[in-house]
DNA sequence: ATCCCGAGGG
DNA sequence: CCCTCTGGAT
């Protein structure tokens, strides 16, 4: 079922990838903090100002509050968002030489930076196979579908992992939250058009 | 009104 | 387990 899940989205959407705008680790770092209940279309508006004024882990931890609240504050949270930006650059400079790690634990132990952020990073910048990035998207179209019954992320990324092959797990949540956004949606999906309907248990039509 | 590619804190 | 943070889109 699941399998059969991902070759149908992968014909459906053969170029999904990460809508994040970034040329480096640290700048899909900072996109994918700002992306929290946020659309990645608002957070590319804002990130070219961001890195314009500070480009570097080690220009960002000294940056003033309000300067970074006042760029980034179109995307929500802001205040929270800014503490976590700053507080994140300041422990990669304090702790991996300003540079961007490209491990899970490393990455989950700055602040601010959870699983689903950690998952981003090495999927999309690092191009390992960690995990499952697991969002509202990915929990909403597996819940539907009777893959999971959990609530909390960490538990459905590992209930997921073993139905899905092991490789391309970074490809695979990219279709995941593509079909969640475009079709599997919260308010209206649109089961009408969903290749998925007719082995999809929550199939309205 | 409800939701958006979350994380921290109580 | 709950709550909070916030603006924008639909």
């Amino acid at each position: 079922m699941a399998q059969e899940i991902e070759r149908r989205l992968a014909t459906l959407y053969p170029d999904a990838h990460c809508e994040l705008d970034f040329r480096s680790p640290f700048e899909l770092l900072c996109a994918t903090i700002l992306s929290a209940q946020c659309t990645d279309k608002r957070v590319n508006m804002v990130t070219p100002d961001l890195f314009r004024r500070w480009p570097s882990a080690a220009a960002l931890g000294v940056a003033a509050p309000e300067d970074v609240e006042a760029v980034i504050k179109s995307t929500g949270f802001f205040r929270a968002k800014a503490k976590s930006l700053i507080g994140m650059a300041r422990a990669l400079v304090a702790s991996h030489h300003g540079e961007v790690p490209a491990d899970m634990d490393a990455l989950t132990a700055l602040p601010g930076v959870g699983r689903k952020t950690a998952n981003v990073l090495l999927g999309n910048a690092f191009l390992r196979n960690d995990g499952i990035v697991v969002d509202t998207h990915v929990a909403r179209l597996t819940s539907r579908f009777g893959l999971t019954s959990e609530t909390d992320a960490v538990r459905i990324e590992q209930a997921l992992m073993p139905l899905f092959a092991r490789d391309g797990w970074a490809r695979l949540s990219h279709l995941l939250i593509w079909h969640g956004r475009r079709v599997c949606a919260a308010r209206k999906p649109r089961c009408a058009d969903c290749t998925l309907a007719d082995i999809c248990p929550s199939a309205v039509t």
